[in-house]
DNA sequence: TCCTCCGGTGGGCATTCTGTACAGCGGTGC
DNA sequence: GCACCGCTGTACAGAATGCCCACCGGAGGA
């Protein structure tokens, strides 16, 4: 494939057409449907690059660029860090865990649990628990470890656990991006 | 700087000494300490490139894009995807909800359930409930609007949520991958 | 109404990285 | 003792990146 970009129209250098949508509140808003295209692109197609995005996107490669870079000031992109499957290096089981906290002692539980590797994600909730934390283990037998790790500290009044069985969905965003692009 | 790599030691060409760690079962197991070091140096600059990777992990640029394509293959690594923020792109409302199935209708509701946007995650859980959602909405009124499309199917007994208020350790693995490595 | 700003386009440049190949070394296991 | 496998340097062509420019055209303010 030659280094040529792909112009539609070789002839005349400009048509200046903004793509995507028009760009009207971009700025502040959320994302229009080029950057869904391209997320969706990205996410389906991590290993491409930005000249190869553009090619795909049928628009010029700055523009790309100049998308990737709003997209990552905005926030609404994080990072394009490597997906690791906990399964994969060890730990097969999963399990959330609602804990109960004694009044006032919301953060040495916080720093307990962001002190142990097998949580891997920790939220607050309303509702019947205080807590809810997301958890592997190496096996159901493992996960009473875990667990008895977890749970064995100050100010964890009670606890009660669901081991995850299957997961027909995994994590997924795409829909929603679809969804907030097509707003 | 030049495209000269820079050899510690200019004069002898080999001096082959397998880093990591021995490579003993390396190849059915999890990871070595090498993978471990390679996938945080990705979590934390995912925008380096294999011959970046090289020189700050002290090995051979051939051995990075090796351990690379063997993670991939073995699945460690499931992708580079981009990271989307759900509350960037308009959905700051995180909640988990658990749902109660009646006999046989199992795969309908997971049918069902995959067709909702705001739906992120889907897990089919021991204990209380059957399965349990991870779902994002515009706004507390919003919620409202996804719970009832959520659990608006024949098949789903009963429902409860809990809305997250904090998220005080989000999604993370690079733990657990470091206690791997350190097997 | 005019003017400025901003986002998009197309092009070009030097630098850098990738993909791929090669031979040699050394530990592991048969 | 020998074959295998992983790691090391090295090399090369092709491709991509980062960064620059001039220009166009719609939106919004003066």
């Amino acid at each position: 494939m030659p280094p040529a970009h792909s112009p539609s129209s070789p002839g005349s250098p400009n048509s200046a057409a903004p793509q995507g949508t028009s760009i009207v509140g971009s700025t502040n808003d959320t994302i229009d449907t080029l950057d869904g295209r391209l997320i969706r692109l990205l996410a389906e197609e991590p290993r491409i690059g930005v000249l190869e995005c553009s090619r795909r996107l049928q628009v010029a490669r700055g523009t790309v660029q100049a998308r990737l870079d709003r997209l990552q000031a905005k926030g609404v992109i994080g990072g394009f860090g490597p997906e690791v499957d906990p399964a994969a290096i060890g730990y097969p089981v999963t399990a959330f865990a609602t804990l109960e906290i004694s009044q006032g002692q919301g953060s040495d539980v916080r720093a307990h649990l962001a002190g142990v590797p097998e949580v891997l994600e920790l939220h607050t909730i309303t509702g019947i628990g205080d807590m809810m934390v997301r958890i592997v283990a190496r096996s159901n037998a493992d996960l009473q470890r875990v667990i008895d790790r977890v749970v064995g500290f100050d100010g964890i009044v009670r606890s009660s656990t669901a081991i995850v069985l299957e997961n027909p969905v995994p994590y997924r965003i795409l829909p929603l991006v679809d969804q907030a692009a097509a707003e």
